[in-house]
DNA sequence: CTTGGCACTCTCTCAAGACGAGTGCCAGGA
DNA sequence: TCCTGGCACTCGTCTTGAGAGAGTGCCAAG
């Protein structure tokens, strides 16, 4: 059914299509490209890629476009990798080793992928379960009152201020920080829970009401629900396409403001082996149907950080969005690995 | 030249148009306004606000439309307070109030906006050189690196890691806490720089290399450059108003990605006590020549922390706005300055 | 100063017709 | 069996022109 020339029409048909945003005809697609065959034979083709849902046309006399299946088998099949060129790939390592902290490499891979894929950028925060305790302060800012701060080795601070049923001496903080440090020191979040489990009975007695307050702080909101966050950029871009999208672009902005349509975006899928993609109705986001999803993770690919990626219509330049995100996410992840 | 019902007139006419997003007619006001006047008189009226540039219209036969210098006037005396509804101000203190840290009450805040004025929303974060110093706290990360956390009263987190040009010992580091610590806390980092300048002589000859090192990081990342940061939230709601948007929302979108520009709009003036309005060409910024920016500060009117706001297009219900930003100023400098 | 009347201007909408791109199908040829 | 050229057909787009409607500007009268 699906011999090499159809699939050569469809690659045809994908690539004129994104690059000229016009449906294409037998006549111009056998002429542009190579393919030895007359545009009756072309004709032929689409009408059976059209029978087996590859492709469609919005009227009678319009040209063809893909469909989402269209563009599935394109990425999985048919489109060869884009290498970035030597310039870029300056670029982007010098761009992002500028960077002075934490929220200086997650804005500048966002606005660095922006840039590069034309497309809106989402970069996730280095996970907190999966990074790895630098170091626990805790401070006494009131006889009840303590802020916990804790600091990862991929460079986030995250800081709870926790209330204590009864008054603390500055000597027990002393003491809590002796405590804490050494167990927490070098372990990852995600081991957190059994590096602590036993603290209670070790600590003296006195200590112990204001040491669990402090251990069930840190485990419930750091552990067990420890706050993602995600920096996205480039939204201007998509009135770039605004002619890709069906009504308006409010629906896809609109999922785009929800921190939890992000993480469930980049989330998913975080190996940083492969490159993800989802194709338009793949979605299972509602406002998002009319979007294809490029993402990757980025860390050693044995306990990958998080993940990142780009949004942009269903007509993109797959390869070359593939291939960014690839990049970017290989600069990122060296870079908090080595930070 | 301006009499009252010429005013009474432009007032007509802006709260028609906000309302309608249509030009309005002589003969449509004459009859929606009680005037008391024929439409013929109200034509004249309209005649002689179109010659002092209040209004205008697109072309002869098409109803008026107020210009930037018409909002201006309706701003400054024509539009009433449109106080808030008691429901409205016990959601937005109870929305508030459920906020567990800083980037909690930004995100809360600029959500409540957006969709308290169905515009964009901008909250800037306290200024850290307005706030008090908490807690500095200096991390021993590797023999010549040491990570220093910065915590303020208004929750703010910053770190910079320092790199040194020699080995220090963690017994130096207990020094360095001991010697900053005392002075640092509770003052305000822009009161910093005098606090801290006799340091170096009042320290032992050892100490003051690593000393003036993390002395100078200090001042020049965290007092004299200290970073400002902004949060914005609501941009689908500029495609609401996308027909008021001269072409595409391309410009105002690409404005709004730039934290410079976002800066430039809340930092420019943050007085507590009075809420600014910029109209259309009024504004500095290029991208936003066609949008409205109504803007104030928040915390204590002797030295408010910050500035938040929003921005939509000119023709935009000014009154409501003025109040929802005003409340939410009030709301949020409370809660920061309890904190 | 206000009012009613009136001519004028301009946009918007609708329908009809020409145009053209592109298709689907068919019969003939390799 | 597959490819090719030809041809009728479809359907969206563009243009044109007429008609309606909204609103203005001006003028003369109250």
């Amino acid at each position: 059914m699906l011999d090499d020339r159809k699939l050569e029409v469809l690659r045809a048909i994908v690539e004129d299509f994104v690059s000229t945003n016009e449906p294409v005809g037998s006549k111009a697609l056998a002429e542009r490209h190579s393919l030895g065959v007359s545009p009756a034979t072309v004709r032929n083709d689409m009408a059976s890629l059209e029978d087996e849902g590859f492709i469609t046309h919005l009227h009678t006399s319009a040209g063809r476009i893909p469909t989402d299946k269209g563009y599935r088998l394109f990425v999985d099949r048919l489109s060869s990798v884009k290498p970035l060129s030597g310039a870029e790939r300056r670029a982007i390592q010098s761009f992002l080793e500028g960077a002075v902290d934490l929220d200086d490499v997650v804005h500048r891979s966002v606005r660095l992928l922006s840039q590069l894929t034309q497309q809106v950028a989402v970069v996730q925060y280095p996970s907190l379960s999966r990074s790895e305790v630098r170091h626990l302060e805790i401070v006494h800012l009131a006889p009840n009152r303590l802020l916990l701060v804790l600091i990862t080795d991929t460079g986030r601070v995250e800081q709870r201020v926790l209330e204590l049923p009864a008054i603390v001496s500055e000597d027990e903080v002393v003491q809590l920080r002796q405590i804490f440090g050494p167990r927490l020191h070098g372990a990852r979040l995600i081991d957190a829970a059994t590096a602590l489990e036993d603290l209670p009975d070790a600590a003296p007695l006195t200590l112990r009401p204001v040491l669990t307050s402090v251990l069930s702080v840190l485990l419930s909101t750091l552990v067990e629900r420890p706050e993602e966050r995600v920096a996205i950029g480039g939204t201007a871009n998509l009135t770039r396409h605004a002619l890709d999208f069906p009504q308006t672009l409010r629906p896809v902005l609109e999922a785009l403001e929800e921190q939890v349509v992000l993480l469930k975006l980049i989330g998913e899928v975080n190996d940083p082996t492969t490159v993800h993609v989802k194709i338009g109705e793949e979605n299972s986001v509602e406002g998002l149907r009319s979007t294809s999803v490029v993402t990757v993770g980025y860390g050693p690919s044995a306990l990958p950080l998080a993940g990142l990626g780009v949004v942009g219509p269903t007509r993109m330049d797959y390869a070359g969005n593939i291939s960014s995100v690839r990049a970017v996410a290989r600069y990122v992840g060296d870079l908090l690995a080595g930070a």
